[in-house]
DNA sequence: ACGCAACTTGAGTGATCACTCAATGCTACC
DNA sequence: GGTAGCATTGAGTGATCACTCAAGTTGCGT
Protein backbone atom coordinates (compact mmCIF):
# COMPACT_ATOMS: atom_id res chain seq x y z
CA UNK A 1 0.00 0.00 0.00
CA UNK A 2 2.33 3.22 1.45
CA UNK A 3 5.29 4.19 2.91
CA UNK A 4 5.91 2.67 6.33
CA UNK A 5 5.63 5.43 9.38
CA UNK A 6 9.28 6.61 10.29
CA UNK A 7 9.29 7.69 13.60
CA UNK A 8 7.67 5.95 16.66
CA UNK A 9 4.38 7.31 18.05
CA UNK A 10 4.76 6.47 21.68
CA UNK A 11 8.41 7.34 21.45
CA UNK A 12 8.26 10.88 19.66
CA UNK A 13 4.89 11.49 22.53
CA UNK A 14 7.81 10.66 24.99
CA UNK A 15 10.17 13.29 24.08
CA UNK A 16 7.55 16.36 23.80
CA UNK A 17 6.59 14.90 27.32
CA UNK A 18 10.05 15.92 28.15
CA UNK A 19 10.24 18.74 26.63
CA UNK A 20 6.90 20.27 27.98
CA UNK A 21 7.46 18.80 31.62
CA UNK A 22 10.52 20.53 31.99
CA UNK A 23 10.02 23.86 30.00
CA UNK A 24 6.19 24.01 30.40
CA UNK A 25 3.58 24.96 27.59
CA UNK A 26 4.19 28.27 26.53
CA UNK A 27 8.01 28.44 26.76
CA UNK A 28 7.98 25.41 24.53
CA UNK A 29 8.14 26.18 20.43
CA UNK A 30 8.12 24.10 17.77
CA UNK A 31 11.04 24.63 16.89
CA UNK A 32 12.34 22.71 20.52
CA UNK A 33 10.06 19.90 19.41
CA UNK A 34 11.11 19.79 16.28
CA UNK A 35 14.22 19.34 17.28
CA UNK A 36 13.42 16.91 19.94
CA UNK A 37 11.54 14.56 17.69
CA UNK A 38 13.97 14.62 14.74
CA UNK A 39 10.47 15.86 12.72
CA UNK A 40 9.79 18.66 10.34
CA UNK A 41 6.78 20.44 11.30
CA UNK A 42 4.02 18.66 8.64
CA UNK A 43 5.12 15.06 10.23
CA UNK A 44 4.28 16.48 13.79
CA UNK A 45 0.88 18.25 12.88
CA UNK A 46 0.00 14.81 10.59
CA UNK A 47 0.69 12.82 13.77
CA UNK A 48 -0.56 15.14 16.26
CA UNK A 49 -2.93 17.61 14.78
CA UNK A 50 -1.57 20.36 17.04
CA UNK A 51 0.65 21.69 19.79
CA UNK A 52 -1.98 21.79 21.87
CA UNK A 53 -3.10 18.43 20.99
CA UNK A 54 0.19 16.96 21.43
CA UNK A 55 0.34 18.48 24.96
CA UNK A 56 -2.88 17.42 26.00
CA UNK A 57 -1.62 13.49 24.97
CA UNK A 58 1.96 14.23 27.15
CA UNK A 59 -0.07 15.61 29.63
CA UNK A 60 -2.43 12.25 29.48
CA UNK A 61 0.65 9.92 29.61
CA UNK A 62 2.46 11.58 32.10
CA UNK A 63 -0.71 11.17 34.48
CA UNK A 64 -0.74 7.44 33.45
CA UNK A 65 2.71 6.77 34.18
CA UNK A 66 2.71 8.86 37.90
CA UNK A 67 -0.62 6.33 38.43
CA UNK A 68 1.24 3.74 37.43
CA UNK A 69 4.40 4.82 39.85
CA UNK A 70 1.98 5.13 42.96
CA UNK A 71 0.48 1.88 42.35
CA UNK A 72 4.06 0.16 42.17
CA UNK A 73 4.56 1.54 45.45
CA UNK A 74 1.48 1.05 47.62
CA UNK A 75 1.66 -2.91 45.84
CA UNK A 76 4.98 -3.12 47.38
CA UNK A 77 3.59 -2.44 50.86
CA UNK A 78 1.43 -4.29 53.07
CA UNK A 79 -1.26 -1.89 53.96
CA UNK A 80 -2.37 1.36 52.15
CA UNK A 81 -0.49 3.74 55.28
CA UNK A 82 2.19 2.30 55.02
CA UNK A 83 2.30 2.53 50.97
CA UNK A 84 1.05 6.20 50.89
CA UNK A 85 3.64 7.09 53.57
CA UNK A 86 6.35 5.53 51.48
CA UNK A 87 5.28 7.13 48.85
CA UNK A 88 6.07 10.22 50.05
CA UNK A 89 9.52 9.40 51.61
CA UNK A 90 10.59 8.17 47.65
CA UNK A 91 9.31 11.74 46.58
CA UNK A 92 11.58 13.31 49.20
CA UNK A 93 14.60 11.47 46.66
CA UNK A 94 13.36 13.88 43.88
CA UNK A 95 16.58 16.41 44.23
CA UNK A 96 19.01 12.83 43.78
CA UNK A 97 17.56 11.81 39.98
CA UNK A 98 17.66 13.10 37.10
CA UNK A 99 14.22 14.12 35.48
CA UNK A 100 12.85 16.91 33.50
CA UNK A 101 11.77 18.96 36.15
CA UNK A 102 11.40 17.57 40.05
CA UNK A 103 7.81 19.68 40.32
CA UNK A 104 4.65 17.33 38.95
CA UNK A 105 3.62 18.54 35.33
CA UNK A 106 0.03 18.32 36.24
CA UNK A 107 0.59 21.24 38.77
CA UNK A 108 2.73 23.29 36.26
CA UNK A 109 0.22 23.07 33.49
CA UNK A 110 -2.73 23.66 36.40
CA UNK A 111 -0.88 27.41 37.23
CA UNK A 112 0.37 28.02 33.70
CA UNK A 113 -2.40 27.63 31.66
CA UNK A 114 -5.40 30.28 31.55
CA UNK A 115 -8.32 30.55 29.56
CA UNK A 116 -6.74 30.54 26.03
CA UNK A 117 -5.97 26.88 26.82
CA UNK A 118 -9.27 25.85 28.44
CA UNK A 119 -9.30 22.37 27.09
CA UNK A 120 -5.39 21.67 28.43
CA UNK A 121 -6.66 23.08 31.63
CA UNK A 122 -9.34 20.98 32.15
CA UNK A 123 -7.58 18.28 30.81
CA UNK A 124 -5.10 18.79 34.10
CA UNK A 125 -7.37 19.04 36.45
CA UNK A 126 -9.06 15.85 35.30
CA UNK A 127 -5.95 14.35 36.03
CA UNK A 128 -5.52 15.92 39.51
CA UNK A 129 -8.54 15.02 40.27
CA UNK A 130 -7.97 11.27 39.55
CA UNK A 131 -4.90 11.62 41.54
CA UNK A 132 -7.01 12.57 44.20
CA UNK A 133 -9.57 9.91 43.90
CA UNK A 134 -7.00 7.46 44.42
CA UNK A 135 -5.83 8.79 46.98
CA UNK A 136 -8.96 8.99 48.86
CA UNK A 137 -9.57 5.34 47.97
CA UNK A 138 -6.16 4.82 50.03
CA UNK A 139 -7.74 6.17 52.89
CA UNK A 140 -10.93 4.21 52.45
CA UNK A 141 -8.94 1.32 52.00
CA UNK A 142 -7.07 2.14 55.44
CA UNK A 143 -9.86 2.28 57.19
CA UNK A 144 -11.53 -1.19 55.65
CA UNK A 145 -8.58 -2.84 57.21
CA UNK A 146 -8.74 -1.39 60.51
CA UNK A 147 -5.71 0.98 59.95
CA UNK A 148 -7.23 3.93 60.27
CA UNK A 149 -10.14 5.39 62.85
CA UNK A 150 -13.10 4.87 61.50
CA UNK A 151 -14.40 8.64 62.16
CA UNK A 152 -11.86 10.26 60.21
CA UNK A 153 -12.91 11.72 56.54
CA UNK A 154 -11.31 9.44 53.69
CA UNK A 155 -11.90 12.35 51.23
CA UNK A 156 -10.08 14.89 53.43
CA UNK A 157 -7.40 13.20 54.24
CA UNK A 158 -7.09 12.36 50.34
CA UNK A 159 -7.11 16.25 49.43
CA UNK A 160 -4.97 17.37 52.58
CA UNK A 161 -2.21 14.28 50.86
CA UNK A 162 -2.61 15.65 47.42
CA UNK A 163 -1.77 19.48 48.85
CA UNK A 164 1.06 18.23 50.73
CA UNK A 165 2.45 16.12 47.53
CA UNK A 166 1.99 19.14 45.37
CA UNK A 167 3.56 21.25 47.81
CA UNK A 168 6.46 19.05 48.75
CA UNK A 169 7.35 18.80 44.71
CA UNK A 170 6.76 22.71 44.51
CA UNK A 171 9.30 23.13 46.96
CA UNK A 172 11.75 20.58 45.21
CA UNK A 173 11.90 22.78 42.79
CA UNK A 174 13.48 25.28 44.30
CA UNK A 175 17.65 25.26 44.03
CA UNK A 176 17.56 23.79 47.56
CA UNK A 177 20.02 20.57 48.83
CA UNK A 178 18.48 17.50 48.96
CA UNK A 179 18.32 16.82 52.32
CA UNK A 180 15.83 19.43 52.94
CA UNK A 181 13.96 17.55 50.32
CA UNK A 182 14.25 14.70 52.38
CA UNK A 183 13.34 15.86 55.43
CA UNK A 184 10.33 17.25 54.63
CA UNK A 185 9.14 14.39 53.14
CA UNK A 186 10.16 12.77 56.12
CA UNK A 187 7.83 14.56 58.50
CA UNK A 188 5.18 14.54 55.96
CA UNK A 189 5.31 10.99 55.41
CA UNK A 190 5.92 10.64 59.47
CA UNK A 191 2.79 12.63 59.76
CA UNK A 192 0.86 10.31 57.63
CA UNK A 193 1.64 7.55 59.94
CA UNK A 194 0.94 8.90 63.14
CA UNK A 195 -2.75 8.48 62.14
CA UNK A 196 -2.38 4.58 62.20
CA UNK A 197 -4.80 3.07 64.62
CA UNK A 198 -2.88 2.12 67.95
CA UNK A 199 -5.51 -1.24 67.75
CA UNK A 200 -3.95 -1.89 64.11
CA UNK B 1 11.31 72.20 33.13
CA UNK B 2 9.26 69.45 31.70
CA UNK B 3 6.74 67.80 31.30
CA UNK B 4 5.01 65.96 34.46
CA UNK B 5 4.54 62.19 34.58
CA UNK B 6 0.84 61.63 33.43
CA UNK B 7 1.23 58.10 35.05
CA UNK B 8 1.64 57.12 38.54
CA UNK B 9 4.40 54.63 39.02
CA UNK B 10 3.26 52.51 41.47
CA UNK B 11 -0.35 52.48 40.18
CA UNK B 12 1.33 51.22 37.08
CA UNK B 13 3.31 48.43 38.73
CA UNK B 14 0.50 47.42 40.65
CA UNK B 15 -1.47 46.47 37.25
CA UNK B 16 1.34 45.15 35.70
CA UNK B 17 1.53 42.54 39.29
CA UNK B 18 -1.92 41.95 38.73
CA UNK B 19 -1.78 40.76 34.84
CA UNK B 20 1.63 38.72 35.69
CA UNK B 21 0.12 37.24 38.73
CA UNK B 22 -3.06 36.19 36.55
CA UNK B 23 -1.44 35.03 33.44
CA UNK B 24 2.26 34.20 34.28
CA UNK B 25 5.56 35.75 32.14
CA UNK B 26 4.89 34.01 28.93
CA UNK B 27 1.19 34.48 28.52
CA UNK B 28 1.30 37.87 29.53
CA UNK B 29 2.09 40.30 26.36
CA UNK B 30 3.28 43.88 25.56
CA UNK B 31 -0.36 44.55 23.94
CA UNK B 32 -1.96 43.13 27.45
CA UNK B 33 0.52 45.52 29.57
CA UNK B 34 -0.68 48.28 27.31
CA UNK B 35 -4.02 47.54 27.69
CA UNK B 36 -3.98 47.27 31.52
CA UNK B 37 -1.78 50.26 32.31
CA UNK B 38 -2.89 52.83 29.83
CA UNK B 39 0.29 53.32 28.15
CA UNK B 40 2.15 53.09 24.99
CA UNK B 41 5.26 50.45 24.13
CA UNK B 42 7.96 53.68 24.67
CA UNK B 43 6.31 54.98 27.54
CA UNK B 44 6.70 51.44 29.61
CA UNK B 45 10.31 50.87 28.65
CA UNK B 46 10.77 54.42 29.71
CA UNK B 47 9.84 53.75 33.24
CA UNK B 48 10.16 49.75 33.11
CA UNK B 49 13.63 48.98 31.16
CA UNK B 50 11.89 45.65 29.47
CA UNK B 51 9.15 43.35 29.99
CA UNK B 52 11.42 41.09 32.41
CA UNK B 53 12.62 44.17 34.42
CA UNK B 54 9.37 44.83 35.19
CA UNK B 55 7.83 41.37 35.98
CA UNK B 56 11.04 41.61 38.50
CA UNK B 57 9.28 44.51 40.26
CA UNK B 58 6.00 42.73 40.39
CA UNK B 59 7.33 39.90 41.83
CA UNK B 60 9.54 41.97 44.63
CA UNK B 61 6.43 44.06 45.31
CA UNK B 62 4.19 41.19 45.49
CA UNK B 63 6.57 39.40 47.93
CA UNK B 64 6.48 42.83 49.70
CA UNK B 65 3.32 42.44 50.07
CA UNK B 66 2.66 38.75 50.75
CA UNK B 67 5.67 39.41 53.63
CA UNK B 68 3.83 42.06 54.67
CA UNK B 69 0.34 40.20 55.04
CA UNK B 70 2.14 37.90 57.12
CA UNK B 71 3.23 40.05 59.45
CA UNK B 72 -0.19 41.27 59.71
CA UNK B 73 -1.69 38.38 61.32
CA UNK B 74 1.44 37.40 63.30
CA UNK B 75 1.19 40.73 65.16
CA UNK B 76 -2.57 40.10 66.05
CA UNK B 77 -2.13 36.93 67.87
CA UNK B 78 -0.81 36.39 71.33
CA UNK B 79 2.04 33.35 70.01
CA UNK B 80 3.96 32.57 67.33
CA UNK B 81 2.12 29.03 66.45
CA UNK B 82 -1.30 30.58 67.18
CA UNK B 83 -0.16 33.19 64.53
CA UNK B 84 1.04 30.74 61.33
CA UNK B 85 -2.17 28.42 62.36
CA UNK B 86 -5.04 31.84 62.28
CA UNK B 87 -2.29 32.60 58.65
CA UNK B 88 -3.26 28.97 57.30
CA UNK B 89 -6.26 29.31 58.51
CA UNK B 90 -6.62 32.65 56.36
CA UNK B 91 -5.53 31.01 53.29
CA UNK B 92 -8.43 28.37 53.36
CA UNK B 93 -10.82 31.38 52.38
CA UNK B 94 -8.62 31.98 49.29
CA UNK B 95 -11.53 31.00 46.77
CA UNK B 96 -14.21 33.54 48.73
CA UNK B 97 -11.74 36.18 47.72
CA UNK B 98 -10.99 37.89 44.15
CA UNK B 99 -7.77 37.69 42.95
CA UNK B 100 -5.80 37.74 40.46
CA UNK B 101 -4.79 34.03 41.36
CA UNK B 102 -5.19 32.14 44.29
CA UNK B 103 -1.81 30.48 43.70
CA UNK B 104 1.58 31.68 45.14
CA UNK B 105 3.17 34.09 42.50
CA UNK B 106 6.26 32.98 43.46
CA UNK B 107 5.22 29.18 43.52
CA UNK B 108 4.16 30.22 39.87
CA UNK B 109 7.05 31.81 38.58
CA UNK B 110 9.04 29.27 40.34
CA UNK B 111 7.42 26.41 38.19
CA UNK B 112 7.00 28.19 34.95
CA UNK B 113 10.49 30.02 34.65
CA UNK B 114 13.24 28.01 33.11
CA UNK B 115 17.05 29.04 32.02
CA UNK B 116 15.76 31.63 29.62
CA UNK B 117 14.67 34.25 32.55
CA UNK B 118 17.38 33.03 35.02
CA UNK B 119 17.50 36.36 36.48
CA UNK B 120 13.51 36.58 37.01
CA UNK B 121 13.83 32.84 38.24
CA UNK B 122 16.54 33.87 40.80
CA UNK B 123 14.54 36.28 41.96
CA UNK B 124 11.52 34.42 42.94
CA UNK B 125 13.40 31.68 44.57
CA UNK B 126 15.29 34.36 46.58
CA UNK B 127 12.03 35.88 48.03
CA UNK B 128 10.74 32.27 48.47
CA UNK B 129 13.97 31.91 51.05
CA UNK B 130 13.09 34.92 52.50
CA UNK B 131 9.89 33.46 53.26
CA UNK B 132 11.02 30.45 54.73
CA UNK B 133 13.47 32.26 56.84
CA UNK B 134 10.62 34.32 58.31
CA UNK B 135 8.75 30.38 58.69
CA UNK B 136 11.63 29.49 60.83
CA UNK B 137 12.00 32.96 62.64
CA UNK B 138 8.29 31.82 64.01
CA UNK B 139 9.32 28.53 65.09
CA UNK B 140 12.07 29.96 66.55
CA UNK B 141 10.30 32.12 68.63
CA UNK B 142 8.00 29.71 69.58
CA UNK B 143 10.81 27.65 71.22
CA UNK B 144 12.08 30.74 73.03
CA UNK B 145 8.41 31.46 74.08
CA UNK B 146 8.58 27.56 75.31
CA UNK B 147 5.48 27.10 73.11
CA UNK B 148 7.12 24.37 71.01
CA UNK B 149 9.31 21.49 72.31
CA UNK B 150 13.47 22.91 71.99
CA UNK B 151 14.11 19.38 70.46
CA UNK B 152 12.33 20.18 67.23
CA UNK B 153 13.77 21.64 64.45
CA UNK B 154 12.89 25.08 63.51
CA UNK B 155 14.40 25.17 60.12
CA UNK B 156 13.08 21.79 59.62
CA UNK B 157 9.49 22.97 60.50
CA UNK B 158 9.86 26.16 58.41
CA UNK B 159 10.34 24.40 55.63
CA UNK B 160 7.62 22.07 56.02
CA UNK B 161 5.58 24.98 56.61
CA UNK B 162 6.23 26.65 53.36
CA UNK B 163 6.05 23.35 51.41
CA UNK B 164 2.64 23.32 52.78
CA UNK B 165 1.47 26.71 51.74
CA UNK B 166 2.79 26.14 48.30
CA UNK B 167 0.67 22.88 48.26
CA UNK B 168 -2.47 24.81 49.92
CA UNK B 169 -2.28 27.27 47.29
CA UNK B 170 -1.54 25.59 44.54
CA UNK B 171 -4.37 23.31 45.24
CA UNK B 172 -6.47 26.32 45.79
CA UNK B 173 -5.98 26.30 42.12
CA UNK B 174 -7.91 23.87 41.29
CA UNK B 175 -12.01 24.16 40.21
CA UNK B 176 -13.04 22.97 43.75
CA UNK B 177 -15.40 23.77 46.00
CA UNK B 178 -14.17 26.53 48.96
CA UNK B 179 -15.06 24.12 51.44
CA UNK B 180 -12.74 21.69 50.36
CA UNK B 181 -9.69 24.19 50.56
CA UNK B 182 -11.08 25.25 53.86
CA UNK B 183 -11.27 21.79 55.40
CA UNK B 184 -7.27 21.28 54.24
CA UNK B 185 -6.04 24.58 55.65
CA UNK B 186 -7.82 23.87 58.70
CA UNK B 187 -6.19 20.77 58.85
CA UNK B 188 -2.95 22.18 58.13
CA UNK B 189 -3.20 24.24 61.19
CA UNK B 190 -4.24 21.58 63.48
CA UNK B 191 -1.29 19.86 62.82
CA UNK B 192 0.74 23.38 63.61
CA UNK B 193 -1.30 23.53 66.74
CA UNK B 194 -0.40 19.88 67.97
CA UNK B 195 3.55 20.96 68.16
CA UNK B 196 2.50 23.35 71.25
CA UNK B 197 4.13 22.13 74.31
CA UNK B 198 1.92 20.49 76.83
CA UNK B 199 3.55 22.94 78.98
CA UNK B 200 2.86 25.78 77.20
C1' DA C 1 9.17 -3.93 -12.09
C1' DC C 2 5.85 -0.71 -11.32
C1' DG C 3 2.51 2.52 -9.55
C1' DC C 4 -0.17 3.97 -5.89
C1' DA C 5 -0.74 5.84 -1.51
C1' DA C 6 0.86 7.17 2.80
C1' DC C 7 4.71 9.59 4.94
C1' DT C 8 7.91 13.29 5.00
C1' DT C 9 9.77 17.53 3.77
C1' DG C 10 10.79 22.62 4.29
C1' DA C 11 9.93 26.91 2.31
C1' DG C 12 6.43 29.92 3.14
C1' DT C 13 1.92 31.90 5.54
C1' DG C 14 0.05 35.78 8.28
C1' DA C 15 0.04 36.86 12.99
C1' DT C 16 2.17 38.24 16.89
C1' DC C 17 6.34 38.76 19.66
C1' DA C 18 9.33 42.21 22.41
C1' DC C 19 11.18 46.40 21.44
C1' DT C 20 12.87 51.19 19.16
C1' DC C 21 12.95 55.95 17.98
C1' DA C 22 11.90 60.20 15.50
C1' DA C 23 8.21 63.16 16.07
C1' DT C 24 4.98 65.37 18.98
C1' DG C 25 2.82 67.16 23.31
C1' DC C 26 2.94 69.33 27.42
C1' DT C 27 4.49 71.84 31.57
C1' DA C 28 7.45 74.39 34.49
C1' DC C 29 10.36 78.08 34.61
C1' DC C 30 12.04 82.63 32.98
C1' DG D 1 4.50 84.26 26.11
C1' DG D 2 8.53 81.90 24.85
C1' DT D 3 11.16 78.11 25.31
C1' DA D 4 13.78 74.34 27.34
C1' DG D 5 13.38 69.64 28.03
C1' DC D 6 11.17 65.44 29.67
C1' DA D 7 7.03 62.39 28.81
C1' DT D 8 4.49 60.31 25.49
C1' DT D 9 3.20 58.57 21.21
C1' DG D 10 2.54 54.86 17.64
C1' DA D 11 4.11 53.30 13.35
C1' DG D 12 7.61 50.37 12.36
C1' DT D 13 11.77 46.91 13.38
C1' DG D 14 13.37 42.10 12.68
C1' DA D 15 12.53 37.89 14.94
C1' DT D 16 9.81 34.27 16.05
C1' DC D 17 5.24 32.25 16.64
C1' DA D 18 2.08 28.18 15.31
C1' DC D 19 0.82 26.24 11.27
C1' DT D 20 0.03 24.85 5.95
C1' DC D 21 0.62 22.52 1.71
C1' DA D 22 2.48 21.32 -2.75
C1' DA D 23 6.19 18.63 -3.97
C1' DG D 24 9.26 14.85 -3.10
C1' DT D 25 10.29 10.24 -1.17
C1' DT D 26 9.64 5.59 -0.07
C1' DG D 27 7.69 0.95 0.78
C1' DC D 28 4.08 -2.25 -0.24
C1' DG D 29 0.70 -4.94 -3.12
C1' DT D 30 0.40 -6.56 -7.38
Amino acid sequence: MARTTLHDWQDSLERALGLFWRKGFHATSLKDIEGALDMRPGSIYAAFGSKGQLFQEALERYARLALAELERVLASHESPLAGLAAYLRQLGGLCDHEAPSRACMLVKSLLELGEQERVARGKAEALLAGMETRFIACFADAQEAGELDPRLDPVRLGRRLQAEVMGLRSFAQRDIESAAVHAVAEDMAASLEALRSSTA
